[in-house]
DNA sequence: GTATAATTAAAACATTCGTTTGAAACGGTT
DNA sequence: AACCGTTTCAAACGAATGTTTTAATTATAC
């Protein structure tokens, strides 16, 4: 077997392990043993599993982002100097991704289900490495949409890409989560129709009316929860 | 110091430590450290740190969905048989949780950002008890809005329920992994302007016009990564 | 005050993890 | 064929984890 191979199948293994179960629960040895490969496998070609971690990002966010970036170029050529259509922007930036959770049979869906939980991701190295490879690509679009956007506060622009961001990525890796939830499960088979029912959604979100007040204050103040163990001592059975 | 304090103080560590660092990477020796109790307090109270988690999400998940489906019996009762406005059945939803969001004293806030992470989490028995503990909120939910909302088919109402889930969710506990990436950090100290801003965007998004073509396509087809590791096999470093 | 149950405490348990080791097998070059 | 760097392999390492055990301590009831 050759190193490349090795290397190619360790990754798509850890991928959808990942993706599955998580990075702290999929141990190096269900990753090679489903790859069918050696245990020192991981060690020897990517050092360490954070550093499989990152490379199994890597290659493909680049691509990810250099399409959005090469997108949004290509737009802003078009309009030759004057902005580009807000809804031109979005498509820019979420069809690529959403195009990438279609395609199932190369990994990408697999891939959008795991970046977009790792978003929430705790773990500090994680973070970082995904702010480093983010940075050029959130700032190009922001900056394209505070352009498209004349009028709208920027922050109220900021926020709402947040929330955008947000929509998309439970839409793609929260889906099983929520189906659970769901009495009848979402089809989600069709790409093309979750890529035409979040692009309205999004549109409608970001073109919303301003909030009127924006210090307008939330209904009710929370309680604690209330401690339901009513007395009985919650016993633990023994041996 | 009594049972029940053993048993709080645990919880909040937890809460805490979950937060910050995941499930997996709190280790019950944290929590009790953090907590000032002994280790086996957690096996003792609880049985185990599976059945841990589960109390932990119990004590504040049953308030949230009881006070969601009470301020939906007051919608309905007010409107009198008539359907209830679709931006008042959103309120009543998402305005419980922002408000446990906007609670940093009590630890709603830290509870909600856990929350939010663990929609996504892939551990089955924290799905299957999520769902569990949403069903009757979430279907209740749904029924309203189908009410308020004639003429839009059902699927779509659901998709965007999705959506809108999700940008909460990131709206409340993605924030500083997206403040990250933003040059400038969001500001969300104000509950009250998140609170109001992410109305705005979510009742923008539920009244969006629907997608034309539902059967629309994506842009274009997605490629693999293009592995960069050019020649060089990668050495790594012994000792 | 004494008996009885509930809780805390310290230590050890078995397992599992990521990583390292040193030798064997492989591939290409001369 | 003999060499040499690369890759694979089986085995082991030390550390850390959730859990259990047994004894000491504290609270509660009679």
């Amino acid at each position: 077997m050759s190193e490349i191979d090795t290397r190619q199948r360790i990754l798509d293994a850890a991928e959808s392990l990942f993706m599955e179960h998580g990075f702290e629960a999929t141990t190096l040895r269900r990753i090679t043993g489903h790859a069918g490969v050696n245990l020192a496998a991981v060690n020897y070609h990517f050092g360490s599993k954070e550093a499989l971690i990152q490379e199994l990002f890597r290659r493909r966010l680049t691509w990810l982002n250099e399409q959005r970036l090469a997108a949004l170029d290509r737009l802003e050529a078009d309009a030759g100097g004057a902005p580009v259509k807000p809804s031109r922007i979005l498509e820019a930036f979420f069809g690529v991704a959403v195009t990438m959770a279609a395609d199932r049979a190369g990994g990408g869906h697999t891939f959008m289900r795991l970046l977009g939980r790792t978003y929430t991701e705790p773990s500090a190295f994680v973070r970082s490495f995904l702010a480093e490879e983010y940075s050029e690509a959130i700032s190009r679009f922001k900056r394209a949409l505070v352009r498209a956007l004349p009028g709208v506060p920027s922050d109220e622009i900021f926020w709402r890409f947040h929330f955008m961001l947000g929509a998309m990525a439970y839409a793609i890796s929260g889906a099983d989560a929520l189906n659970i939830i769901a009495e009848k499960p979402l089809d989600e088979s069709d790409g093309g129709a979750l890529y035409a029912r979040l692009m309205s959604f999004l549109i409608g979100g970001l073109r919303a009316p301003l909030p009127a007040g924006l210090s307008q204050s939330v209904p009710t103040s929370p309680r604690k929860q209330s401690q339901k163990s009513a007395g009985k001592p919650r016993l633990v059975k023994r041996a």
